[in-house]
DNA sequence: CTACCATCCTGGTTGC
DNA sequence: TGCAACCAGGATGGTA
């Protein structure tokens, strides 16, 4: 479920409420994640002082250390249904099947059948990761390794970094011969995007999203780029996008979803155009994707 | 290298 | 109403 500005969104929202605090209890209900969880994972958690929390493309990595800081990194990848839930000492976990209607926190309910992971602070709040479909991925890496990690090694550059303009992503487009919107979904050419910002972005560029990549060069490249980086800072602001089940660590919901102009929006007029057309769905990579055909060329 | 496909899961929604 | 098919925000790994 969460790209780059909703992992960015929990990132900040644990930030306020973890760093500083040193883990007193782990506990891996269900170890049996994308891949299994490490081994040794509660006890290795147990322990650990929260010194801070990065994040890297859709990845969060919880800086850890039993006495210096940043020994260990807990990296934590949300995958397509996973959440983390951060609960006072003593609060119930909000929106569960058996407290509530779905809706008072937003999204769908939390089964308690999918907490897969719960981590309790010195001041006895508690951290859930819940996670239906188990896409979610934890590892635990030392700091010194983290580059190398297999799922971090080969990303391309974060979007919203001095490092990416038009120039770095045209060269990264360069000889591509699928389609732009494969590419912006490829990790190695842009790091943390996904369905929906891709396809936001590309309206915002006025880009056909059936394009072959490599011919996004210079001046489209450089209107790609800006794209990108305001789509994905505009959602960060608004707290990222709430579709089924994603919400903020604080249990409150991304509005971004209001700010589609395109994503979901089959068949609705064309935002803020005269180009007199509508919205189309078409799939590409088996995933969908939502453009004007008219406006995106 | 590049591109396509299947795959890991569960659950809500749609359509017959 | 019941039930099956379809669809979902991701990313790897195998194959051609």
């Amino acid at each position: 479920m969460p790209e780059l500005p909703e992992v960015e969104t929990v990132k900040r929202g644990l930030e306020r409420v973890i760093v500083g605090r040193r883990i007193v209890a782990a506990e891996a209900r269900r170890p049996d994640l994308r891949w299994p969880l490490p081994a040794g994972f509660a006890e290795r958690l147990t322990g650990q002082r929260i010194h801070g929390i990065a994040r890297r493309a859709k990845y969060l990595l919880v800086q850890l250390g039993a006495a210096e800081p940043g020994e260990l990194v807990w990296l934590i990848h949300l995958g397509m249904s996973g959440r983390l839930i951060h609960t006072a000492a003593g609060e119930p976990l909000p929106g569960t099947v058996t407290s509530a209607q779905a809706g008072s926190s937003g999204g769908w309910p939390l089964h308690a059948a999918h907490n897969h992971v719960e981590v309790t602070f010195d001041d006895g709040s508690v951290l859930t990761f819940n996670d239906a479909r188990r896409f979610g991925v934890m590892d635990l890496v030392a700091a010194d390794a983290l580059d190398r990690h297999r799922l971090l090694k080969d990303l391309g550059p974060e979007p919203l970094s001095n490092a990416f303009n038009g120039p770095a992503l045209a060269a990264r487009l360069t000889g591509r011969r699928t389609s732009i919107k494969a590419a912006l979904l490829d990790q190695r050419v842009v790091a943390g995007v996904g369905n929906i910002y891709a396809c936001e972005a590309l309206f915002r560029a006025g880009l056909s999203p059936r394009r072959s990549a490599y011919t996004v060069q210079r001046g489209r490249a450089e209107g790609l780029a800006a794209s990108l980086k305001s789509v994905l800072s505009d959602a960060i602001a608004a707290g990222g996008s709430s579709l089924r089940d994603y919400v903020q660590a604080s249990g409150e919901l991304g509005y971004f979803q209001h700010a589609f102009a395109v994503y979901d929006r089959e068949g609705e007029e064309c935002p803020g155009c005269t180009c007199d057309s509508v919205v189309r769905r078409i799939v590409q990579q088996g995933r969908s994707t939502f453009y004007c055909p008219a406006r995106q060329r």
